[in-house]
DNA sequence: GCTAGACTATGACGACTGTCATAGCAAGAG
DNA sequence: CTCTTGCTATGACAGTCGTCATAGTCTAGC
């Protein structure tokens, strides 16, 4: 069909997906990430006729996606060994961009939806959350937990990290992310 | 000194904070902060000499310093029952804002400082989660529990009521944020 | 080679942003 | 009264925002 696939389009929407991390939704603006994706500006209502919702949707999808395929990998292992992982993923995230990262789901859910475009990130968000979590609880209740205590268990690794993340931020610091992480193992290994 | 020492410097500080709880870092703008405030555009560069940046600074610390109050009242009665004190607080801004407020400190560190404001607003922010973890600590420790593990628990206590606050408003319900305080709770008594 | 369709380059629009200068006010001090 | 001082009203500045229209360039399939 089409005469020429251009990779500029996912290049864009990575681009989005980390200046969300760094940024924040507000400060990730089409013209900033289509220049970070050396990507041509005049084309993105081409690629994405729904305008930056589209692609802010996309990008949150995207992290989403790459989080989710890292769990399930992890998870093969283990309830245990998956939550180990998840938690080594995102310090390795907050240590190697010196605390400059966070979580990109996170920032399309820090602004209340005034217009269209966090009204529709924020939906994607929540599918996300759900996402890790179902996995997560999956993996906890295969080991034999009950369901409804690895489901709330699996609630509890996500906030807290999530948590931690913007503490480390805060502090510039991988202390708080230790700490808690130390908390969750304990919480895990004893329940 | 003064000839009328207007009340208008205030509420844009107060109006600031709102806005960030609500709309994030960047949808917070002078005009609207000013605009909610009921005071005068005009004048904001006379109350506030160093700007959008000096009116963020002070709303962070006016949101953790009203925080930090309430969290002394509840600590009086043991450190069991500030922890409860607080997590109330945060569920009852979750539900009567349905969903919609969430926590200003960490709005401030949502979003990598690019400029001059979100550097100032993030070490704010640091400051803030700093006193609260300390509040905390002190008031668990007061009850016997060692220092380490006291500021241990302190910091997850805030890790996770931050991370439940973004998935309530991601999902629009209360249920993480119950499933994370009954996990805490059962955390501490059993510490 | 030609045409259809995917892609891009350019530039514009209205709205909004932080910031500030200038002028004017109202009220306490002398 | 004047004068100083705290505050306000108005309007402008340069910049960015999301969005789009228009025109042009490319290439796959015939």
């Amino acid at each position: 069909m089409s005469p020429r696939q251009s990779d500029a389009r996912q290049r864009v929407v990575a681009a989005a997906a980390e200046m969300l991390a760094r940024h924040g939704l507000n400060a990730t603006s089409v013209r900033e990430m289509t220049k970070r994706a050396e990507a041509p500006l005049g084309s993105i209502y081409h690629h994405f006729p729904g305008g930056k919702q589209q692609v802010v949707v996309e990008a949150v999808q995207l992290a989403g996606a790459r989080v989710s395929r890292d769990l399930d990998r992890h998870l093969q292992a283990g309830g245990m060994a998956g939550v180990r992982g998840f938690l080594a993923m995102w310090r390795a995230i907050l240590v190697r961009s010196d605390f400059r990262i966070g979580c990109p789901v996170m920032a399309a859910v820090a602004e209340e939806p005034i217009d269209d475009v966090a009204e529709a990130a924020l939906e994607a968000a929540a599918g996300v959350f759900d996402d890790w979590a179902a996995q997560i609880a999956a993996a906890l209740a295969a080991q034999g937990r009950d369901p409804a205590s690895a489901s709330s268990l699996a609630i509890l690794v996500i906030a807290s990290v999530e948590g931690a993340i913007v503490l480390c931020r805060a502090q510039r610091s991988i202390a708080p992310f230790d700490t808690v992480a130390g908390q969750i193992e304990r919480l895990i290994v004893q329940a």
